[in-house]
DNA sequence: CATAACATTACATCTTGTTTACATCTTGAT
DNA sequence: ATCAAGATGTAAACAAGATGTAATGTTATG
């Protein structure tokens, strides 16, 4: 499976863009709509979606309507509702999502509620490609090359992270939170200590890339 | 994403004239309003902005109306309110704000609040463009004709406060306070050494330009 | 109980930041 | 224009700090 494939239906523009940007940026392929019709109309042609995210209150076709033909093609779906969106129409749409969100929501919430779902459903991505490697989630293995290297359990997790964060420079304390724990108080020497058996035993030398004063950075 | 979208609302003129000037001189693109209405008109014309500043105090709209038109559409509201604002409507007004700051504040305060919402908001510019500079800050890196320069930490921090302030002469104390933290005692000759180092490194002789008996400029 | 996984430590090595020193350039008064 | 005083450019040295990594002892796991 290639990236997961989400189609945004949303009016407002700007709560559009900050969509689009964000899960492009979480790397998951954008399906942008404006309207219930393009919704649709897109849905009619090609309903390869693992997720929709539909916002409730749309000009032109009613969102019970998408949801009937989404439920359909088994493609699920997150609500998006504003606070002072009608109550009982809301319900109804509720109650056959997967999950809705009420607006303004923060950034990183919708990305968690996202995955959420994608996961029930089983249609999380489960493979992670960077560069020569290939992360299996599911078999938890590392591919370079199609040869198998063996990982243990925290390396994996660790390479998982920055694989997730590819290109974006990771602190210490970043990833000692996401992979450790929130509650984790060790020493962040401990993740040099790992990055450097990745880097060993993948020869990640120059990939994982040491950004110094700060922590590290996996390049594609 | 170009540079970020900032409606102010204030009334009044000292004020926004201070505002408006010292954003736009931090690279966002300002849509100045003076009252309620004239806001409400912006909106509904056009909902894509990052960030509104609203004064609490307005004359015509009330803030509660423009704070649910700016909700709905998922743009983060920064509050300014006078220290003798009523505080039972002040009140109501901050909990649905995303912060509020009190007047008469300093300005890099706000610059520094407004940075935080825009981050939290999913809505921060995250590269910065200055002539032939690409300076990613997520990677942590800068790019010269998509070419890597690899730069060490201090130059980095450095070189995008030049580029957050790009085209304004700063002086060694503010690139010192704003780059090393308001509390370090240094020698502000240190701040040459890795102007040279960054000159040296990215051919900036030109761009970075000396300011006698002051400090240095960045320009486009 | 044996084994593997892990965190920590210790130390070697490499990086980075600051200062110093001196050369060169600016500035402003004459 | 000339000159002195001061400001800036910059190479080099050093100290402080960060990182790489092997070894150790401890904790989980089967």
């Amino acid at each position: 499976m290639a990236r997961n494939r989400i189609l945004v239906v949303e009016d407002d523009e700007s709560i559009h863009k900050v969509i689009v940007k964000n899960l492009t940026a979480a790397g998951y392929a954008v399906l942008p709509c404006f309207d219930g019709e393009q919704a649709a109309k897109t849905i009619a042609r090609d309903t390869d979606f693992d997720l929709a995210l539909l916002d409730v209150m749309l000009p032109g076709i009613d969102g019970f309507a998408l949801l009937g033909v989404l439920r359909h093609a088994q493609i699920p779906v997150i609500f998006l509702t504003a606070r002072n969106d009608v109550e009982s129409k809301v319900r109804g749409l509720r109650d056959g999502a997967d999950d809705y969100i009420v607006k303004p929501f923060e950034v990183l919430e919708l990305l968690v509620r996202i995955e959420k779902v994608l996961e029930r459903a089983g249609k999380l991505r489960q493979v992670l490609e960077v560069g020569p490697l290939t992360i299996n989630l599911l078999e938890r293995s590392v591919r370079q090359n199609g040869e198998e290297i063996p990982l243990k359990p925290m390396e994996f997790d660790l390479l998982v992270m920055l694989a997730k964060n590819k290109n974006i420079a990771l602190s210490r304390e970043r990833l000692l939170h996401g992979v450790w724990g929130v509650d984790y108080q060790g020493e962040t020497r401990t993740v040099d200590v790992h990055i450097a058996q990745i880097r060993k035993k993948l020869g990640l030398n120059e990939q994982i890339k040491t950004v110094s004063k700060l922590g590290y950075r996996l390049e594609d």
